[in-house]
RNA sequence: GGGGAGAUACCCGAGUGGCCAAAGGGGACAGACUGUAAAUCUGUUGGCGAAGUCCUUCGGAGGUUCGAAUCCUCCUCUCCCCA
């Protein structure tokens, strides 16, 4: 546990990385009487497991919610397995299918494990939430449900675009925002995170706990991360994301594929490079490669290591700046039957290895010049070719794959 | 309850009897280049051992026609207006 810090320097750091803070001065009068009191500000952040994967998007309220935790506060931790269930409409352009409860409970395992890497879990209160909406009758529902306007939802953006443009907006969509400040209610948060796509929920919160009696939560928002591809929010379903589970390797590919104008807010927003260096590496004379080479190592040594950061680092200056042959190499396990007199047709091995879905495909490859066996490019889609073990099938620039005869 | 509009490939979207395996954009993949899985440029983007007057695909099921994404009937889903 860290001394406690006097509030006004908590503020500070707490600003960092913020876009919206409902308001201000509610969240310095908190953290006086907390210091005063000696009495932890309740945080919460709740967590849709609606993905099998936290990414590095998602990750930012969490390491704020780290950085309360780290300054004494009580994390609150909500496993929205019951807001899960409906879906998160902010930003979203249409409805979400709704998830089974099977893969909520599946999601909301991997969860708490990817979630460990960043809280520390002893100190951290989780609650799911279907504990309360489980129970709840259809008054109590009714009860909720009169404390929202239907012109109050539809100012809200996403709804009102999708409205503007026809696309349907399904009922229990507008339930989401009362769910979220219910658990809100129900967990007497002092301080609730979110992306800034969450500060209407953040904001009926409040209402909602005024309406039952309580102090109104002081709303925090982060901004959101663009995904990899730059231009769209980062998200699961766009496969623009980078996980934090995910290998260094991959997490570091990942991050050297950003567009280079976005490097600031990625060093901001996912590591924990300090404000000073971030400006020496993006001044101009520093090359912008060497200045992604270090926000890729610094994304995965948040999540993997000082260790594993250079490890990823010489992996990726091997493979695409030598163009070696990286260190580990998935097999490709090819079935003695598949051979005709040791020879194999190319486009039956690139399927084999996973690295062409149909022969079509296969053929795309080859004619496009984007398939190497030990080195040498294959230009007939029409070659059988003889299978030595131990060979290297390269597709692309970073597709590997050793060749493995097995009976 | 009444009237109108719509559903096209991974996504958005054009196409209203044959020239349609279907424009355009996005995404994805491949190549060139280099600073890298940046940027830029080029190409590819249903399947079949590549070949054919071939097969499957324009919400679903039938029908008309030599021929249907396109016309007709029914069904499913969505949106809008009126009540």
């Amino acid at each position: 546990m860290m001394m406690p810090q006097d509030p006004k320097s908590q503020l500070e750091t707490l600003k960092r990385g913020t876009i919206d803070i409902v308001r201000e001065e509610e969240l310095l009068e908190k953290l006086q009487r907390s210091y005063r009191e000696n009495r932890p500000l309740r945080v919460k952040l709740g967590l849709d497991p609606t993905a099998p994967d936290i990414h590095i998007g998602n990750a930012i309220p969490l390491q704020k919610l780290k950085k309360f935790q780290e300054l004494g506060h009580q994390a609150v931790l909500i496993i929205g397995d019951y807001t899960a269930l409906v879906g998160d409409p902010a930003g979203v352009n249409k409805t979400r299918p709704m998830l089974s409860r099977e893969e909520v409970m599946a999601n909301a395992k991997t969860y708490l494990q990817q979630v460990g890497k960043i809280l520390d879990l002893s100190r951290t209160e989780i609650v799911y939430n279907s504990q309360w909406f489980e129970e709840m009758g259809f008054s109590e529902i009714l009860r909720l449900t009169s404390k929202m306007t239907v012109a109050r939802m539809l100012e809200r953006d996403d709804f009102s675009q999708r409205y503007a443009t026809g696309t349907p907006i399904s009922l229990h969509e507008f339930l989401y925002p009362l769910m979220q400040g219910y658990d809100s209610v129900m967990v007497r948060s002092d301080v609730e995170l979110g992306g800034t796509d969450q500060l209407f929920s953040l904001l009926v919160g409040r209402d909602l706990q005024r309406d039952f009696g309580q102090e109104p939560q002081v709303a925090l928002t982060t901004p959101l991360l663009e995904g990899i591809d730059g231009n769209k929010k980062m998200s699961k379903s766009l496969c623009n994301y980078i996980g934090i589970t995910e290998e260094p390797a991959q997490i570091f590919g990942k991050a050297m594929s950003i567009k280079d104008d976005l490097m600031k807010k990625y060093f901001v927003l996912a590591t924990d490079v300090d404000d000073g260096r971030i400006d020496e590496l993006l001044a101009h004379g520093v090359h912008p490669r060497q200045a992604k080479a270090e926000l890729a190592r610094a994304i995965v040594r948040r999540y993997w290591g000082e260790e594993a950061a250079s490890l990823a680092a010489q992996e990726f200056d091997r493979v695409f700046k030598a163009h070696e042959l990286p260190e580990q190499i998935q097999e490709v396990i090819i079935p003695r039957g598949e051979l005709k007199d040791g020879r194999l047709w190319m486009v039956r091995l690139l399927i084999l290895a996973g690295f062409a879905t149909t022969n079509s495909d296969a053929r795309r490859l080859i004619t496009q010049g984007g398939v190497h066996l030990d080195g040498k490019e294959v230009t007939d889609p029409k070659a059988d070719i003889e299978v030595t073990p131990g060979m290297i099938l390269k597709v692309g620039r970073r597709r590997f794959a050793r060749v493995v005869v097995k009976d």
